[in-house]
RNA sequence: GGAGAGAUGACCGAGCGGCUGAAGGUGCACGCCUGGAAAGCGUGUGUACGGGCAACUGUACCGAGGGUUCAAAUCCCUCUCUCUCCGCCA
């Protein structure tokens, strides 16, 4: 969330930001409700002074055994005004509470400007798109020729998108975990973490994704748990309502995890294959940074996750993303395109963002130094990579003529093939 | 699932109706001491919100939410979490 007197003393400011992404928000509204806040606060805490003092004056009258009725029944009706003052500004919490929460973050100054992804600017490109001398097949046809991918048994024992593993594809799926997860670990200084896959209604609500986005979610019956969408919510949340030492930041994890989304909306758009699925893997890299250089831990960590795709050796690009289609608590991303050969398209693949203090002022998340307050930190986080995704590419960029896929050089070792026929 | 114990500041830990924002300790910061360090000594050290240019000041906060009372960390109720024992179990 925004901070609330940065929008007291700003509100032009915040009121274009939120055009810039074409968010509609009652900003007037909130002001008021700011206004009336404090009016009321200053009249129950003057009441609540006011009893206060009485109060230690009928303790020390009654200690002398002196008569103390008077004061009493007039605190009988104090009492009862704090408590209607008290109800007031509670209901006025909650309705600037609402609204607040569903203020998105502001954009940062180096965004393009503009309406949707049409106004993403490409900031570089990696390698060159994989050429054939024949047609490039599908990953989900040369995962069902190789018997390594099954949708169709999936849908049986589940439903519509989600997908059995078999063989040599459930183990590149699980050599990718292990590849990515050590050279985060062992390269990059991150500390692994394998966090809950199911979080509660504050853990969602800390990172952004509650209370605007509860139909993208699972919700777990009868509990008030919901599968993770991203490690990045158990992994932020791990340090909620905590105060860091200033000395320990940046602090740098990274998590495996499968992820959950309901795709509520996306009806029809990438049915087939392994793009878009109800349930996928994903190692996370999640960063607590000190507010002065937390953009240079952006591009570290963005940095870290394109050194996946180098060493994979997959063609990609890199963009940021355009003010209209940011996400709810970024303040800048990046995204990671790799090069789909069968669609003949870059594909995200990876999100990496800076969400400055908008998730930990949500996560009550503080550092602090030697000297002066505690401040809120900065967290960003971006996918190192999406594993699911990562397969499709390598399915299609190593494919041969005849089928067979080869394995890239540093996955050898994790997957003891060279080659998958 | 059954029985019991507990939740206090960065951390440990006292307090169990009013004089407690909270003893004591640890840690941390500053100063003294030292050639330098350790030890020792001294001083300081909560957060949020409101008001004030500021010094400062008001209110709230002792797991969360309700209640009793003129007054609650302290009494009562509900919930959450942690620990111990029993049962069950990968």
């Amino acid at each position: 969330m925004l901070d609330i007197k940065f929008v007291r003393s700003n509100p032009q400011i915040v009121k274009e930001a939120l055009e810039k992404r074409g968010a509609s928000i009652n900003l007037d509204e909130f002001l008021e409700l700011d206004e009336q806040r404090r009016e009321k606060l200053a009249e129950v805490e003057n009441l609540k002074n006011r009893r206060n003092v009485v109060s230690k004056e009928i303790g020390s009258l009654k200690r002398e055994g002196k008569d103390a009725s008077d004061l009493v029944e007039e605190m009988g009706q104090v009492g009862e005004n704090i408590k209607i003052l008290d109800n007031q500004v509670r209901e006025i919490d909650e309705k600037m509470e609402s609204i607040i929460m569903a203020i998105p973050n502001i954009p940062h100054e180096s965004l393009p400007i503009g309406p949707d992804e049409s106004f993403n600017r490409v900031e570089r490109t990696w390698g060159e798109p994989t050429k054939f001398d024949f047609e490039p097949k599908a990953h989900w046809d040369l995962g069902e020729m190789h018997d390594i991918l099954d949708f169709e048994r999936a849908a049986k024992v589940t439903g519509a998108r989600f997908t059995i593993y078999k063989g040599l594809g459930a183990r590149l799926e699980r050599s990718l975990i292990s590849f990515m997860l050590d050279v985060h670990t062992t390269e990059h200084g991150y500390t692994e973490v394998l966090p809950p896959f199911m979080v509660n209604r504050q853990s969602m609500t800390g990172t952004g994704q509650l209370p605007k986005f509860e139909e993208d979610l699972f919700k777990v019956n009868n509990t008030d748990y919901f599968l993770i969408p991203t490690a990045e919510v158990p992994v932020t949340n791990i340090y909620k309502d905590e105060i860091l030492n200033e000395k320990d930041l940046p602090i740098l994890h990274c998590a495996y995890s499968p992820c959950f989304r309901a795709e509520a909306g996306a009806y029809g758009r990438d049915t087939r294959g392994l793009i878009r699925q109800h349930q996928f893997n994903k190692v996370e890299l999640v960063k607590f940074a000190h507010p002065e250089n937390s953009y240079e831990e952006l591009e570290k960590l963005t940095n870290n996750a394109e050194k996946i795709l180098q060493l994979l050796e997959l063609p990609y690009r890199v963009v940021t993303l355009a003010t209209g289609d940011i996400g709810f608590s970024a303040a800048k991303t990046y995204d990671l395109e790799v090069w789909l050969p069968n669609s003949n398209t870059y594909r995200e693949i990876s999100s990496c963002s800076n969400f400055e203090d908008f998730q930990a002022r949500r996560a009550n998340i503080r550092f602090k130094g030697d000297k002066g307050k505690p401040q809120f930190v900065h967290t960003l986080n971006g996918s190192g990579l999406a594993i699911g995704r990562t397969t499709a590419a390598i399915l299609e960029n190593y494919q041969q003529e005849d089928g067979s896929i080869k394995i890239p050089k540093v996955l050898q070792k994790y997957m003891g093939v060279e080659v998958i026929k």
